[in-house]
DNA sequence: TATATAACTTAACACTGTTAACCATGCGTT
DNA sequence: AACGCATGGTTAACAGTGTTAAGTTATATA
């Protein structure tokens, strides 16, 4: 295994174990036995490493999505399946879920897009998905592609607020998450507006 | 004006100008010709002065939420107008906005709750307008204010995925935003589920 | 054998938050 | 009037951060 693999699979375990803001390059150095200089000779700089640390935590996510889904399931349930999995990734990889979405955004412009090939094969995935669900009269949508970020963007707003602990805590997490998936499923479905 | 009005409003100065990944103890300080440490006189640390900057910045997105809300609006009307004004505000301030969301995890527990009574007043509030459409027949929730929650929720990950510039490049934003909050409230809308 | 390149090192720069120790000013009490 | 003391400020320092420059060593190729 190379030095690379090295880094990455320790700062890998230390983001999951402390959180990304206890990873220091020094700390990763001292555990994988070499000065701090020599992570330089294999990743540009930290955001370089962290942006390693995202893309395999995104391909982890990304097959996480997939657990349980059968081939012919119809649209929505497989949209149900699938947001299932991807609220339980969250809350069972916080730390990974996180490290996925902290990057700030005046960092954001660096980062070359063909790093996120992969999270858009997610979106196209979803957008697929719903196209179908359309077909099948099953949804009411316009754009496939944006409601999938739509959905997307609504169960990450449901993963954030349970991570980042800031649900009332008169309300059971567990409940809240399922309560919200079934809204968020809900805008989706067809249906006759009320007169 | 007290010192440390003056620091609180040159860190803000600062935190909207620059996103607060810049805001630094010693440039604040420079800001106000004072040394770092005097800023330990009047704030505990760094994460004391930021919550003041949240508590400041939640007062705002409190206050923006409700603009031009008419007191005879039905709930839905006055649920949508909240939902663009909330969005709106996000766009407008993202820095403002996202240090209310930035904290991290790790670092929550420390934070007292006493100082999240402005925000839980704003839940309270949305719940109240849920509840008012639920007794009208308009909207089809269980629990009102775990349907706050989810409401705000899916809001925010909406928001988040613009601000942090996390679009396709594709679809442009507006309409997004527009799409994302016509689901939102779909989804609580009352409706004969399609047999 | 010489040379180039790769992988690594140490030293250093310019920052960061935070603490300890010190100093001046003004106020209240004896 | 003199003492003590709290208030609000200071400088120096600690321990840590990301990152760069320069130096070293070993290996592979010409």
């Amino acid at each position: 295994m190379s030095l690379r693999d090295d880094i990455l699979v320790e700062s890998r375990d230390m983001l999951i174990k402390h959180g990304f803001g206890k990873v220091s390059m020094r700390k990763i150095a001292k555990k994988v036995n070499v000065s701090a200089t020599s992570i330089y000779l294999h990743f540009k700089n930290k955001d370089d490493l962290l942006l390693a640390l995202i893309e395999s935590s995104i391909e982890k996510l990304s097959e996480a999505l997939n657990k349980q889904l059968v081939q012919d399931d119809n649209p929505l349930t497989k949209l149900e399946k699938m947001a299932d999995n991807f609220l339980s990734f969250a809350i069972e990889n916080p730390q990974e879920y996180e490290i996925i979405y902290m990057v700030r955004p005046e960092e954001m412009p660096k980062y070359p897009t063909e790093k996120f090939q992969q999270i858009r094969k997610i979106y196209e995935m979803l957008a697929e998905i719903i196209r179908e669900g359309q077909t099948k009269k099953l949804f009411q949508v316009e754009d496939p592609l944006m409601s999938a970020y739509t959905l997307w963007a609504q169960l990450h707003g449901v993963a954030s607020v349970v991570i980042s602990k800031r649900l009332d805590t008169r309300i059971p997490s567990g409940e809240f998450m399922n309560q919200a998936k079934d809204h968020i499923i809900q805008g989706f479905i067809t249906q006759k507006t009320p007169a």
